[in-house]
RNA sequence: CGGGGCGUAGCGCAGCCUGGUAGCGCACUUGGUUCGGGACCAAGGGGUCGGUGGUUCAAAUCCACUCGCCCCGACCA
């Protein structure tokens, strides 16, 4: 949690990207203050302040120097989850928070060739957890000299589109080079006896994750939360008139339940009478549970059950209040787990084609800061220089997000120089 | 730091301009009718208006000071 200060002064361009956002510990004790009650205690006060990690490179790789001396050692690699803190002038809920709880691996290797093949393997993950369990569509590459990792050769990214049209950097795996290896001393001896900086790599996703989601699928009716990631897959809402009714229906959807819960799906039944039904519809749908279940003396008599799933209500057609479907409860499962299964797909298939509609190929600099202004991601080309770069920024707000992986190969003039380009980069504005 | 706004019932707000000791919605309590999309009717309980001082016969309302919070910009995962 403390990394003394001088660990941060190591890494010139690490400093400078994190000195102006920092913690700072100076005094270890309380004491009386002087116009009453308590204050930081003079005599406590620290030899060498201590910074609240804003990130854990700095403490990770002084140990690392110690751990590592010979190739046999590498790779190594270490992976945390742990809080930082990140003192920004201006915070946003879940998107940044001054604190905020992370994932952060740190890796070492022999190779550059190695190390780089971290890098995107760890980029990899996070863009099929982002994309298969999140069902957030994201486009990698690589960020700018500007944009990247204060200390990294090279910072790679994982970009979302929200429902604003704003893009959200939703997961970073940094090539680090040798440069903190250098700074921190961290070599090995190879199998020919040499010395060696070793190749790092740092990554992380945090907490900003859950805003993505949010500001992905949910809707002004609550959240929407995927299939593949919901708790509670399913909730099941019991309709009765009378004490009669409710004793048969109760009876019924306390088996569904079971029947669903023995075969791995999260399932609760609100059997709550201080509420109505259509109270519960929406209290579920806030909350983002991905299908309830209706059942009522009718469907009890046909041995079936009624599924709506969340979609989000913008999907919904005129005069259509929701989809739904009528299950038959012998093979309910099944039947659940394929509509989940639906649901998943379907979640993922609308992000991509909100992205899609809201990206646009530019190539006029003057349009360019016309069309900024109605949000998406805007495929251009640009030069390299941080020139041009800078004046964009300054001029419309917009960014560039990465250079896509992806991008095919073709020639073109940079939107505000017109020097030559190798390919399109994507610019938008961002969280 | 620069600009703007707000503090009145548990929550969200109106009242303030044009002083006369508070009102609406939600929530809560009780009774009844309801219950397949956020129920309805009736009867209740709950605040002294962020704080301090001033003006006045009288202050939520006018004046001064003060405390707190929010939004926008620069920063940023």
């Amino acid at each position: 949690l403390f990394i003394p200060m001088s660990f941060l002064s190591k890494e010139a361009e690490h400093v400078e990207g994190f000195a102006k956002e920092c913690a700072v510990v100076t005094h270890h004790r309380l004491g009386a203050a002087e116009g009453g009650g308590v204050g930081p205690a003079p005599d406590s006060v620290l030899e060498e302040p201590l910074i609240v990690r804003p990130t854990s490179e700095t403490v990770i790789y002084a140990m690392y120097s110690k751990w590592i001396k010979s190739y046999r050692d590498l790779p190594l690699l270490l992976n945390q989850w742990a809080n930082v803190v990140r003192w920004e002038m201006r915070t946003r809920l879940f998107l940044r928070t001054t604190e905020f709880l992370w994932q952060e691996g740190h890796t070492a290797h022999a190779t550059h060739e190695e190390s780089w093949d971290e890098v995107t393997k760890i980029l990899e993950i996070y863009r099929r957890f982002a994309e298969e369990w999140m069902a957030v569509p994201v486009l990698t590459g690589v960020k700018t000299d500007a944009e990247k990792f204060a200390g990294a050769l090279q910072t790679t990214c994982i970009e979302a589109m929200m429902q604003d049209g704003k893009a959200l950097q939703a997961g970073t795996s940094h090539d680090l080079g040798q440069n903190f290896a250098r700074a921190f001393d961290v070599k090995f001896q190879d199998e020919t006896g040499s010395w060696q900086h070793c190749w790092q790599t740092s990554w992380g996703v945090s907490t900003r994750l859950i805003g993505a989601l949010i500001m992905v699928h949910s809707d002004d009716q609550g959240l929407v939360i995927p299939p593949k990631l919901a708790a509670t897959h399913a909730v099941i809402v019991p309709i009765y008139r009378d004490e009669a009714g409710k004793a048969k229906v109760l009876e019924v959807a306390r088996q569904l339940k079971e029947r669903l819960s023995v075969s791995g799906l999260g399932i609760v039944l609100d059997d709550r009478d201080t509420v109505s039904p259509g109270f519960k519809y929406n209290e579920w749908e806030l909350k983002g549970v991905p299908v309830r279940l209706e059942i009522g003396p009718r469907d009890v008599e046909q041995g079936v059950c009624v599924a709506v799933p969340r979609v989000p209500t913008r999907e919904l057609r005129e005069g259509e209040r929701r989809q739904k479907e009528t299950l038959p409860l012998d093979g309910a499962p099944e039947h659940l787990k394929a509509l989940l299964g639906d649901l998943q797909k379907a979640l993922y298939a609308r992000a991509l084609t909100f992205r899609e509609e809201h990206s646009y190929t530019i190539d006029d600099y003057a349009q360019f800061q016309a069309d900024i202004e109605k949000g998406g991601f805007f495929w251009a080309h640009w030069c390299g220089s941080s020139a041009c770069e800078a004046k964009i920024k300054d001029e419309t707000k917009a960014t560039i997000r990465c250079v896509p992986f992806d991008a095919k190969k073709e020639p073109g003039a940079c939107m505000v120089c017109g020097a030559p380009s190798g390919q399109r980069v994507v610019f938008a504005r961002a969280y």
